[in-house]
DNA sequence: CTCGTAGTTTGACAGGTGTCGTACTACGAT
DNA sequence: ATCGTAGTACGACACCTGTCAAACTACGAG
């Protein structure tokens, strides 16, 4: 046999295991997020090495296994580079309309920072919360 | 003079510091998930103590603070009483459709677990995940 | 005033989380 | 066989989180 070594063996939760708190908790992280809005804007498989995260690669490491975890996103190996999904269908099934909410909410909410950093006044036009 | 002592007020992060983050994390717990549901099923203000939570009044406290904080509900004291009741249009307005989506997530998913309890059969039919 | 009820505060505690650095493993190319 | 690159594992660390119990505060009713 030519695999005498560690298969490289990668733990997915089946559809029917996935929780939603333990989504909400994985796309409740500023990196993960992030993580996964590239992932949805390019619609390919994308390489860890792909993203340019501003943490280090164990670091790196921890957040693509909670979301590999979590059920949100599929890892497959291609040799020594390990190739990252969303796992779409799944979670469409499971949980309608929720990632794309989600997305565009986190489209949205950079939208919104990006103006705010633009925008150097101190007190804006803040409308007060009902 | 009346108040004389702590005049009980609520600090609430206003409309344009709510983070999306921040509300996936408040709703990433299953005790303030359960409340947030309630709170959207029944439409009017609930007091704290309507809620019959598998905790103790303290982390009781703890949940709804979380839950304020992050901007999910609103908070008014009303007596000895605090009234609860959700922040629908501020985070509509912020992320369009994403209560929706989680509310109904999490209704399907209880749907989903009562199910699974009534039919003790053990490996079911279970569709593999993809 | 006294009491009960609703909720808060504080301190404690076990366990989880995000982060890093360093040492390691797996694989492809030379 | 050797080397470089992609990613992992491990230990450490500070911090956060969910939980409780016990003591406390605020308010309304009697």
């Amino acid at each position: 046999m030519t695999t005498t070594t560690t298969p490289r063996v990668l733990e997915h939760p089946t559809r029917d295991r996935i929780r939603l708190e333990e989504v909400l908790h994985a796309l409740s992280d500023a990196v993960r997020l992030r993580i996964v809005r590239e992932l949805a804007r390019e619609e390919t498989e994308l390489s860890c090495s792909y993203f340019d995260l501003p943490v280090t690669k164990s670091t790196t490491t921890h957040h693509f296994r909670v979301l590999r975890e979590s059920g949100v996103i599929q890892q497959t190996y291609q040799g020594t580079t390990k190739l990252n999904c969303l796992r779409r269908s799944d979670l469409d099934a499971l949980f309608p309309g929720l990632l794309d909410s989600v997305l565009a909410a986190a489209g949205a909410q950079a939208v919104r920072e990006e103006e705010g950093a633009r925008r150097p006044g101190p007190g804006g036009p803040e409308g007060e919360p009902a």
